[in-house]
DNA sequence: AGAAAGAACGCAAACGTTTGCGACATGCTT
DNA sequence: AAGCATGTCGCAAACGTTTGCGTTCTTTCT
């Protein structure tokens, strides 16, 4: 069977095409018996208004773009279940791409939301990300686009993030205040933003409020090498007593190595980690951590899309806050 | 600025629009010197073509619509991860929904679907699916419809599932083989069929090779449920040495209330679950599992995607083979 | 009674492509 | 010189909508 149009239901009922089109959207030019006629047949025919046609007549797309590094990630999916939802509420559906941290792959994606005309993009950087222009052609287009999380550094643009500053110094500030004297601190790539923020909040904390703490700061590319270094420092320096993590993927590989060392937690070592929230709690004692909540990301970043989309001209970095969650690990 | 057209570039070429559009496709009609200065200008505009226009002229949207109850699960996001990799390559791109359990969302998620006129859809049953005609309908428009993992019991469709008959088999019989006397086993929402097929099986298994063992079987509803059914258990039978979880959501409520509790694994308990395999290693010891990979579903359900558009009319029931990964739980 | 106003509907263009077919020029064959 | 194949290109229709404007008919006012 194939799909019924307007064209169908006007010969159907010998009325002209404009006629079925105004009648469906409740046009005043058109009387109630007629509109009363279309719409039991449109349901009658299971019509369904084609999207093509409607997008290519009235420009307007309806579609976000948005793309990720990876959506299976704690805090990306929440991050995405939570702009698809607002999106669907407004009408608006979502193309989800990943791109798995490869430029190329990054670039083919772009040009999909191009070619699919999309009203707006949400975007998160990959890690090696140099060349921004794919991504600044949207907004050459008018196109708005909406960096979040991972953003990058240039100015005039749409960012929403963590604040990532005061994320950095409420984890330092939470580990002075069980005086904790050597702390092993894991770091992602850090050439993202991301990390630089994060890390130098963190460093210039403990620098201004307890600069005698003794802080190994190190840089993990992925759980596992987390877990090595977390094992590398424990066979050097026995004098450790806390561990931060970064992220949820390097407080994996840190909690791997610490039972595999079988140490006792808050006992042997305290653990601090930033974290969605999920992650944290399937550990015991559950794992104290600053929370970072995707899915208000999410609800930030969607504000700021529909102010776009709305005439808003005014480039904006916007945070959402932070709280600290304390577990039994500090 | 405005998008560019295969119109613009003809007028500045003072060509026809017929000519770039071949020339843009590398049609033979078209000379090599007509084409580089076509392909050239077009790159110079920064010319993509526009998908509204070309699946309103060709009939071919190139879309894929994907609809799970929730992307925020381990499951469904490799699931989802994969399908989206496989269509990438051969050009598609997909077009993810989430039902939220909700009828009433699903119903308007699968019109979205309809309106773009996807090439064909991947749905996962949510888990209070009464009424399948929405699903149906697509059939009826020869759009193939590939039913994953929680697929509908109705004959005739093409669904692809884990061999959950297997599943149900390889948990009692790595159970039985350890000679545990009494289990625990917590299984998920009743009537779904993938629930159906994995209890059968299991308890079928252990009647006919082990029917002297204990078995309390139990249905939880979420993750809290199953911490309250552990605790309700245990303190009424001491005599428990095995808890069987059927999914990440209970192993994660059982593991909540063994750690309450003090359990020591596997000395006071063994633990067995099914699972894709990464929440089963968070734990330590590590869970041992019976795996489920939501990528390999994917790859499958991809495959008889492909297969019905290119004219298999064979409605199948397809199912992704399982093993066992022993951990340090069971 | 005549004019103006309103109600209900149809015409046709436009959105950006694809594609069958026809048009024209050129070179080659007898 | 006439015919034919070949190489390049343009015309125009079609896909399914939306929408400004025009048309027709009925009603209402003076």
């Amino acid at each position: 069977m194939t799909n019924t149009t307007l064209k169908k239901i006007s010969e159907v009922l010998g009325l002209s095409i404009s006629t079925i089109s105004r009648a469906l959207k409740n046009h005043p030019d058109i009387s109630e018996k007629t509109k009363q006629k279309v719409i039991e047949l449109a349901k009658a025919l299971d019509y369904e208004p084609n999207a093509s046609a409607i997008q290519l007549r009235t420009k307007h797309s309806k579609i976000f773009g948005l793309m990720v590094p990876t959506i299976s990630n704690f805090f990306y999916d929440s991050f995405i279940a939570s702009v698809e939802e607002e999106s669907r509420k407004q009408g608006y559906s979502v193309m989800i791409l990943q791109s798995s941290d490869d430029p190329e792959i990054e670039r083919e994606n772009l040009k999909l939301c191009r070619q699919n005309r999309v009203s707006g993009m949400f975007a998160c950087l990959g890690s090696n990300v140099t060349d921004l222009s794919s991504f600044l052609r949207f907004k050459e287009l008018d196109t708005p686009i909406i960096f979040f999380d991972k953003v990058p550094e240039e100015e005039g643009l749409n960012k929403v993030s963590m604040a990532d500053k005061r994320v950095g110094e409420i984890a330092a500030d939470a580990i002075i205040l069980q005086k904790k004297k050597s702390v092993l601190s894991l770091f992602g790539n850090s050439n993202m933003s991301i990390t630089k923020k994060r890390e130098s909040a963190f460093k210039e904390t403990f620098h201004l409020r307890s600069p005698s703490t003794q802080l190994l700061v190190e840089h993990a590319i992925d759980s596992q090498d987390a877990a090595r270094l977390v094992h590398h420092h424990f066979e050097q320096h026995n004098s450790i007593d806390t561990i931060f993590c970064m992220s949820d993927e390097i407080l994996i590989g840190a909690m791997k190595a610490i039972q595999e060392m079988n140490l006792n937690i808050p006992s042997d070592v305290s653990i601090l980690s930033i974290s969605n929230g999920f992650i944290p709690t399937l550990y015991h004692p559950s794992i104290s951590y600053v929370e970072t909540s995707g899915y208000q990301l999410g609800k930030l970043a969607f504000t700021q899309m529909m102010a776009c989309l709305s005439g808003s001209d005014a480039m904006m970095e916007m945070t959402v806050d932070v709280k600290y969650i304390k577990g039994g690990s500090l």
